[in-house]
DNA sequence: ACGACTCCTTGGAACGGTCCAAAATGCGTA
DNA sequence: TACGCATTTTGGACCGTTCCAAGGAGTCGT
């Protein structure tokens, strides 16, 4: 297994040439002459030469190599951006090399530190909960995305985001255009996209003139933590006729407890969640839902952060994408 | 930003030392006396240096990096088996590089190349459907451990699965034991592990003496193919009291239909599904399945890997892990 | 005062490539 | 036959580390 890999010098003795000439016509430059050429491949194809990325990163000061950084490997919305920013690095030729801090902020950060180590030419950070500081830091080393953490964007460092705001506002009119007045949320805790979700609902609610109605349970994005929260809901007092949770997760919690106390959906209640999670499209869910454009996030983010490292000139560091209403089966008019 | 980083040798300017000592002190060596040791660490901080690990790599001939292939990132199974590997390659402090040929076998070999290029120690294929021809002939030059395909497993190539046969014999043994004799069998194509599902499906419902009542209908292991097999199932002749599903998602898909028809789960119908992943155990869901221990799957073939790296010696090269019966909400004993 | 020991420290050769200036070769033409 | 020019080819420096043999500096005993 390990007898030492063939190097480009092995493949300059058997084809009696020098090393550099191999170089060359492994990087298939045009002034080798064609005789050198097949005498090249066909030594290299004997041997099995496989060029050593290491030596030529070194040589050239160029990874080709782009950092990722994903919060949580079990959260399909991340996964779902790696996805469309993988399938940009891929085109350019890049590799991806993934870390993830596994919700712990030392090892998150000796992983970063790690990446930049790796001499990473642009660093891709999918996280909710990178604090301001060390993504500073690190966009002073190297050209820097940001996924999610839209208050962070700001010199050197880009954002892809999408707009929160536009987007809960999306599902209250949804609500709205369907006739309820009485809507409750199901909120996501203290990180920066829900505190939004929730402050549109509020807005929302009172612009439409149902400030009397408001209803919050707290929750935290996940499916049990929604499940809770209605059923708290659910048991004080006469049930809302919609529910909008702050996400899809949650989401779905709420259905589990609208069934628990008998109520349907969406002839009883109305639920809406947040994220398009691809789970949300399944047949027996059918949640109603405004889809943030996950995978094309992912894959501005790449472009962007290739458009930095190219050198391009871009006037403003935040792209914000238009998240979509997804109506599917939770939604419908209340019963009168 | 791109102002050249700083090197060793600035550091060992800086302090007034050689190379080589700054070299021996950045790896922690004890001959350091600590007067040096404090000036180069103080210089090093100044300077804000951060070792090369390219050039590191060279010199040492190792990469300490793991290589790893997911074939698809959108199927939950495969996130969360990355996730036990990644957590054990991060505490062996080594670093991961992902890359997924995104079904293009094309891409798919490509990427797989440039991973030797970049010199990994060691690969991770977390795939179902890479020719058994390409897995070796990389086994061939760097370790090789294969999640979930188990026919691969040879010299030179460990694999690690979970027990096919003993989790679908689980399946129908749950519903034997439920009482059920008409079940029949949601299939999932030709990969391995579903046609393992449908040949145990097959033997059981034999052995039982139920071989007469054997119904199998065509899928792919996606949610829509779950459905519209199971919608023929169901509007071709009596429905069966209980369906095996080849893998979670089509079963998901399969109670899509049995709610289309008008049919309750698990009162009229119960589905069984198979792999365990997370988004079963949600509540509105509530999925029975034959759970795989993915995380622990991801974690051992990972171990497995750093074993071989070391040169352990290893009688076998399959690790089987037992598979375990989730008994949720959808399965029932049959109406009689 | 001197060798024998530690204990630290150092220069230079790798590692496997790229890059560049200079050398070799080939060819048409005067 | 020699010359100029374009086309190929080459040796060696360099990328930023590690490794190693060898060199200095102290300390101690005699």
């Amino acid at each position: 297994m390990s007898e030492r890999r063939p190097t480009i010098h092995d493949v300059a003795a058997r084809a009696g040439v020098s090393k550099s000439l191999v170089s060359l016509a492994m990087r298939g430059s045009p002034k080798v002459s064609s005789a050198s050429r097949t005498a090249i491949e066909k030594a290299a194809a004997e041997l099995g030469y496989r060029p050593n990325a290491t030596a030529r990163s070194l040589a050239n000061r160029r990874s080709r190599t782009i950092g990722v950084n994903m919060a949580e490997l079990d959260n399909p919305i991340f996964p779902q951006m790696l996805s469309g920013a993988h399938a940009v690095i891929r085109s350019r030729n890049y590799n991806t090399m993934l870390v993830s801090g596994e919700r712990d902020p030392i090892v998150e950060s000796t992983e970063l530190a790690k990446l930049l180590e790796f001499q990473v030419e642009g660093l891709m950070l999918i996280s909710h909960r990178l604090p301001a500081e060390t993504v500073r830091a690190l966009a002073a080393e190297v050209p820097t995305v940001v996924l999610t953490l839209r208050e962070i964007a700001g010199p050197g460092i880009d954002a892809v985001v999408s707009d929160d705001e536009a987007g809960a506002r999306m599902a209250m009119q949804h609500l709205f255009d369907l006739g309820h007045e009485d809507i409750a949320h199901v909120s996501g805790g203290t990180l920066e996209p829900a505190v939004v979700r929730e402050r549109i609902y509020r807005q929302e609610m009172e612009k439409a003139g149902f400030a009397d109605r408001i209803r919050i349970a707290e929750a935290d994005l996940t499916n049990l933590g929604g499940l809770e929260a209605a059923r708290s809901l659910l048991s004080d007092g006469p049930a809302p006729t919609a529910i909008f949770a702050s996400n899809d997760i949650s989401a779905i919690g709420v259905m589990a407890a609208c069934q628990e106390c008998g109520l349907s959906v969406p002839d009883d209640v109305s639920i809406i969640g947040y994220d398009g999670v691809a789970l949300g499209s399944l047949r027996t869910l059918s949640l109603t839902t405004i889809a943030q454009p996950l995978t094309t996030m992912g894959a501005m983010a790449a472009e962007r952060l290739f458009d930095r490292m190219d050198g391009k000139e871009i006037a403003d560091s935040t792209i914000m994408l238009e998240p979509e209403l997804l109506t599917r089966g939770t939604t419908a008019p209340p019963r009168r």
